[in-house]
DNA sequence: CGCATAGTTCGTTCCTCATCGAAGCATCCT
DNA sequence: AGGATGCTTCGATGAGGAACGAACTATGCG
C-alpha cells in the first residue's frame, strides 16, 4: 500500500451524490443549515446529519451553532479549491460522453435548482440586477440594494420574510459556469415566474419552458 | 438532485484505495502496465483490471496497447491536478489527527514503496545521483547520465534488464513531498541494500532498518 | 411550564461494490 | 504448432454503507 495522504478517504467523503451536492451548495460562500442541506442532497434529516457527521469528521466543513441552529461551511479555499478542481474534470469528461438534446437545451436555457430559477436566463437576470443595483455583489456575498425592496414590491414580490435563511445567495451554475441567485428572494423570483404563468415546469424534469408571452414578460421584468 | 457536473461520479472513482494507489502511482508520469498497477494497488490481477475499467469508463486513463502490453497513463494535467488537489487537502487534514510514532518516524527516514526504497534516505539518494548526473532530470522523466553504467557496475547494480518497466520512474514521496526514485533502477538498488545486509525489513511493516554499518555503506555508496 | 422546532441517535433493511478463483482470449516466443 | 505470458470476463461471496422511521435531546417562544 503506498504512503502519504489518503486520498482515497476523503474523495471517498466527496464520492457520494448526498454529500457531493452539500459541498456544491456551499461553494455559494454562505453557510447553511443542516435542514437547508437536507434539502440541497434530497435526503431526510437523519440521513443528512449522518453525512454531515462524516464530513466534519473528514475535516471538510465548520460548524457554527446559533441556538438550535446549526450552520456549516467549507472548512476553508483548499477544500473549495479541491471541489473546483473535481468539477472542472467532471465538465471536462462529462460532455465528452454525453451528447445533449432539445432537453438538455431546455434545461440550459432554464430550470429549478432546488427552490430557485436557474439556467441562461437566471445568470442574466443576476447579472442584470446586480448592474442596476438592485442588488449589491462583492466577491462573497449578494446583498440587497436601497431600492431592491421598492424595485420587487413594483413587480409583486414581497422581498421580507421571516424563513432564517439567506435572501440572497450565489449558486454556482456549471451550465454556464457562472452564478444565479438562490436564497429566498430566488425562490420568491421563481414562485412569481409560475404564479404568473410566464413559464411552466416540464413533466419529469426540471426544465422550465417558457411561453413566447412569458419570455417576453420575464425580459421587461428582469432584463431591461 | 443539483444540475451540473456529477462530481460525486468522478470523486467515487478516486474514493476507493485500489484505484487512489493507481492514480498515485500514475502521479509520476509515467505509463505502467496493468499487472505492475495491480501491484501498486495491491490487489489480484482480475480486481486490478475492473477498477482499471471504471477509471477508463470514467475518463481519468488513457490506454496504449503494444502487443499483449497494456499502458495505462492519467487522461491529462487536469486529472493529475485533481489529484495534487486532493492529496493536499488530504495532507492538511490528515496529520491535524494522527499522532506520528517511532514507527511513524522509521517510515519516513526509509521504507518500501512496493518494490524501491522510498522515504527521506530515498528522496537524498536521488538528489545526490541527479547532482553527480549519474541520472539525468527534468520536469518530466529520470534518464540514466553518461556514466550511469559504469557507475552502477562498480557498485554491483547492473542496470540493464529485460524487464519492460522503466529503469527510472520519479514517485511522489508524500512523506518529504518529494520525489524519490521507482522503476527497474529503483528495484535492483533496494535489492543491492536487503542483500547486503546494509538493512532489513520490519516484520510487518514496509519500514527499511538500517543498522549503523549499513547507514554508514549506504551513505558512502550514495549520498558520497 | 408546555408546546414547537431543529437536529441527533438508534435500529433495521436493502443495495451496491470489492474481492478472487476459474476460465477464456490475445499476443509472443521457441 | 504448442506453451508461456499478459490481461479480461464470469460467477459467487461477503462486507460496508446509505436510507428512513421512531425516539430522543436541546433550544426557543408564548
Amino acid at each position: 500500500m503506498r504512503e502519504g495522504p489518503d486520498i482515497a478517504r476523503i474523495a471517498s467523503l466527496v464520492g457520494d451524490p448526498a454529500r457531493a451536492n452539500m459541498l456544491s451548495a456551499l461553494m455559494g460562500g454562505t453557510a447553511l443549515t443542516a435542514s437547508e442541506l437536507a434539502l440541497e442532497a434530497g435526503v431526510s434529516l437523519p440521513t443528512a446529519s449522518s453525512h454531515l457527521s462524516k464530513l466534519m469528521e473528514g475535516g471538510l466543513l465548520t460548524l457554527a451553532s446559533q441556538g438550535r441552529h446549526r450552520y456549516y461551511g467549507l472548512a476553508g479555499p483548499q477544500v473549495a479549491g479541491m471541489i473546483e478542481a473535481i468539477t472542472g474534470v467532471a465538465a471536462a469528461v462529462g460532455p465528452q460522453r454525453v451528447r445533449p438534446g432539445p432537453r438538455d437545451a431546455a434545461m440550459r436555457v432554464a430550470r429549478v435548482c432546488y427552490d430557485h430559477l436557474a439556467g441562461e436566463r437566471a445568470v442574466a437576470m443576476l447579472d442584470r440586477l446586480v448592474a442596476r443595483q438592485v442588488l449589491l455583489r462583492d466577491d462573497k456575498v449578494i446583498q440587497l440594494g436601497p431600492s431592491a425592496a421598492s424595485h420587487f414590491a413594483a413587480i409583486g414580490i414581497d422581498i421580507h420574510t421571516k424563513a432564517r435563511r439567506p435572501v440572497c445567495r450565489a449558486c454556482l451554475d456549471w451550465s454556464v459556469r457562472r452564478s444565479h441567485l438562490a436564497g429566498t428572494l430566488g425562490a420568491a423570483i421563481l414562485d412569481k415566474i409560475l404564479a404568473e404563468k410566464w413559464a411552466r415546469r416540464e413533466k419529469d424534469s426540471r426544465a422550465v419552458i417558457f411561453s413566447p408571452v412569458g419570455k417576453q414578460a420575464f425580459e421587461t421584468t428582469f432584463l431591461a
